[in-house]
RNA sequence: GGGCGUUUAGCUCAGUGGUAGAGCGUUUCAUUGACAUUGAAAAGGUCAGAGGUUCAAUCCCUCUAACGCCCACCA
């Protein structure tokens, strides 16, 4: 490393030199740290997607949990930051259909083998150019442990989870109404849907009331309000809301479905808002989420009259094969000339269209794999309240109770070919059988010749990203490093993410992944506007890195991330390599009165400048480990930022050059003192910088980055 | 519709029950030996609005307004 200090402070020619130095010595690997350590001190990286590039989002969350690791490895812990990358199933998937698209051809033309391959070139790319990004923010992660989590050690603890949760009767496989892209053929999570208005109709339709007694409010039909009348040959009921005093008599009693032969019963839900439309819903379960809970509620039969392809089955009659589109108007004319349409009004709506292709959603019943959720999320609810695991800010606690306090079962399936396969075996003869098992079973235990096929379905992402704090382990580093400390993140994946890691590790390691959990900010614009790439809003932070520094772009982050969400502010970048400047200069200054020797015994302060500089000093590093103990880390920069910029070099610097000629030996003495304290407290902030000016420092000594914090 | 959060200097944000703070920006002055990516100093705020509690409120309570986010989404 020769930094050249007759120089200002070039980051681009020190940085790549400096992480190499770190990556030689070893000392990212816990194993290799030097000096005896007993206590472990560990971070899960939270696993960045192969979709893409970094974002600022990125930088935020790693250079917090850098600080933690420096910091903790510069106080004797065995550190652990593990790395990783996810393979985001539908994410992935997506950005690669994409390119085909460009290259003219689909993932259906080329089928799945080949797509898969493609993804994997995909994976190679991007999660390359991930981890060199994440190299050049100067984190200290332990690649030797680097995983992906379509790893084959990892996708071993995704099957053996699955069959666990199979094995303990918590896995079970059933019908459900999802919704649908019939373009893309494959089921969408909530995520995984936009809303589009569009201008609709709402059709008025008199269902008429089955043996129908004389005196039930003498009424000879029940109206609903739909907007979608060719779905009524999949209606099995008509639910009001039981407050509602207008249809209280007829709950319980049934309507004759028009157009066909069929009774269905008025049911009674609370989920009916008796303000809308007539108050009365016409109930069709397999053709919406809503009314298919209702169905369940209520027991009602689902009866399925839309295909995969969004074309009307037999179940519809005369409208069979037909598009919905098509149907809902031959529809509408029958019920209009059977005299069953009240009125038509027009009605603007919202419309599920799914992310990817843009086409409307069609909900439709289909087989998936569920996990019972009511015991998981019990497990990870006393997790929290009883304070095994903390959650800060405070307030967020709140929305992970909420969410799991109203949990549904987790809907682990997806018709998706990019992720871990489902380990379930199907007999090719009888394909309701099935076997769940880490491993395909030689024979068929039921026809007894088939080879079995294993189900096309994927596991959704996030059932493999649960198990990372054990499942990115090896089997001895099972033992040795989980659980973990401190787990950093965004507040939007606390759910999805957290709470699954909580109950997993529960369940499969006995203990909690970690103890905190820190949930940061969100990085705006300057407008306030959330920073994306699909908006265009999004900032690369490379340019800034290029630019002025990995320190810098570090240093204007952390600045800002005071807890809540950060409006985003280039000039704090500028001011970080301001900061840089100061402190190489600072640096200069002092290591130039030093001559070839460091001062080797404690400052013996003879002036009460010295007095105040070492007073402050003190005071100073107190502060700076309150604050990253708790974790505000804003606080402990600005504080070392106040200190160093004005304390030392406004102040003590200047009045060092007065008294250097007749107390010269006791003013290098606090100068050398206060310089290297400073720099062990500004590095888990400034890596680079302060490890540069370290390695010039008189006298032979390791790095900075496994300096002792206390000498 | 439900929940949460924000509103303090031109900009981005800290902060405290008792004369308001930082960074950046602005103005003035200084300057050849650590640093002009500098130093010294200054200007700039009825702390969103209204009401309440209090000896005292920017800080606690209520309401209002604007903005943002999350969840549920309306047949």
């Amino acid at each position: 490393m020769k930094a050249d200090f007759s120089k200002p402070y070039d980051p681009k020619a020190v940085e790549p030199e400096i992480y190499k130095t770190w990556l030689d010595s070893g000392y990212f690997n816990p194993d290799t740290l030097p000096g005896k350590r007993e206590k472990n001190y560990i971070v899960y990286m939270p696993l960045p997607n192969v979709t893409g590039a970094l974002h600022m989002g990125h930088l935020l969350n790693n250079s917090l949990q850098d600080i933690l690791i420096r910091y903790h490895r510069m106080r004797g812990y065995r550190t652990l930051y593990l790395p990783g990358t996810d393979h985001a199933g539908i994410a992935t998937q997506y950005k690669v259909e994409k390119e085909l698209q460009k290259e003219g051809t689909s993932r259906f033309k080329l089928g799945r083998e080949k797509f898969i391959e493609r993804v994997w070139q995909w994976k190679e790319k991007y999660g390359g150019a991930i981890l060199n990004q994440l190299k050049q923010i100067g984190i200290s992660a332990d690649w030797s442990r680097l995983r992906f989590t379509m790893d084959e050690t990892y996708a071993k603890d995704v099957k053996a989870a699955f069959v666990h949760y199979f094995e303990k009767g918590l896995i079970y496989r059933g019908a459900r109404t999802v919704n649908w892209c019939p373009r893309c053929g494959t089921s969408l999570s909530e995520l995984e849907l936009e809303h589009k208005e569009e201008q609709g109709h709402l059709w008025y339709v008199k269902y008429p009331i089955a043996n129908r007694e004389s005196g039930i409010e003498n009424r000879e039909y029940i109206m609903v309000a739909t907007t979608r009348p060719e779905t009524m040959f999949g209606d099995t009921a008509v639910a009001v809301n039981p407050q509602d005093k207008r249809y209280a008599a007829l709950v319980g009693k049934s309507v004759k479905l028009p157009l066909t032969d069929r009774e269905i019963p008025i049911v009674a839900d609370l989920k009916i808002d008796p303000s809308f439309g007539t108050g009365a819903l016409k109930v069709t379960p397999a053709h919406d989420i809503l009314d298919f809970e209702i169905g369940q509620r209520n027991k009602l039969p689902t009866i399925q009259v839309i295909d995969e392809r969004g074309k009307m089955n037999d179940k519809a009659g005369e409208y069979a094969g037909m598009k919905t589109e098509e149907a809902r108007a031959a529809v509408v004319q029958k019920l209009k000339d059977l005299g069953f349409l009240e009125k038509e009004e027009d009605y603007v709506h919202n419309v599920a269209i799914c992310y990817r292709c843009g086409h409307v959603i069609e909900p439709i019943p289909s087989m998936q794999w569920f996990l019972k959720m009511e015991k998981l999320a019990k497990n990870s609810l006393k997790a929290v309240k009883s304070g095994q695991v903390d959650i800060r800010p405070e307030n967020f606690e709140t929305i992970y109770f909420n969410w799991l306090e109203n949990i549904r079962d987790w809907t682990l399936s997806r018709q998706l070919w990019w992720g871990h396969q489902l380990p379930v075996y199907f007999c090719k003869e009888d394909k309701d059988k099935f076997v769940v098992a880490e491993e395909k079973p030689k024979a068929c235990p039921f026809c007894k010749q088939c080879g079995m096929e294993q189900s096309e379905d994927v596991l959704d992402t996030w059932f493999s990203s649960a198990l990372w704090p054990f499942a990115g382990l090896s089997e001895s580093d099972k033992k040795k490093y989980y659980p973990g400390n401190a787990l950093i993140t965004a507040r939007d994946i606390l759910n999805l993410w957290v709470a699954r890691m909580v109950f997993s590790g529960l369940e499969f390691m006995g203990d909690v992944p970690f103890k905190d959990v820190l949930i940061h900010g969100t990085i705006l614009t300057k407008d306030g506007k959330r920073m994306s790439k699909s908006l265009g809003t999004g900032i690369d932070p490379l340019k800034y890195i290029d630019q002025f520094g990995a320190d810098a772009a570090r240093f204007a982050i952390v600045w800002q991330a005071n807890g809540q969400d950060i409006r985003w502010d280039e000039a704090a970048v500028a001011a970080g390599r301001k900061f840089g400047n100061k402190i190489w200069n600072a640096s200069r200054f002092v290591l130039e009165q030093m001559g070839d020797a460091a001062p080797e015994s404690e400052p013996e302060p003879q002036t009460d400048a010295d007095e105040e500089i070492l007073r402050k000093l003190a005071a100073a590093k107190k502060s700076t480990e309150r604050a990253i103990e708790e974790f505000e880390f804003s606080k402990a920069l600005q504080g070392l930022y106040d200190f160093f910029w004005h304390d030392l070099c406004d102040v003590y610097l200047e009045t060092s050059k007065k008294q250097m000629a007749d107390k010269g030996a006791a003013t290098r003495g606090v100068l050398f003192f206060v310089l290297e304290s400073s720099l062990k407290m500004l590095h888990p902030f400034m890596p680079f910088i302060t490890e540069a000016v370290y390695q010039k420092f008189p006298g032979r000594r390791g790095l900075l980055m496994v300096a002792e914090w206390d000498r």
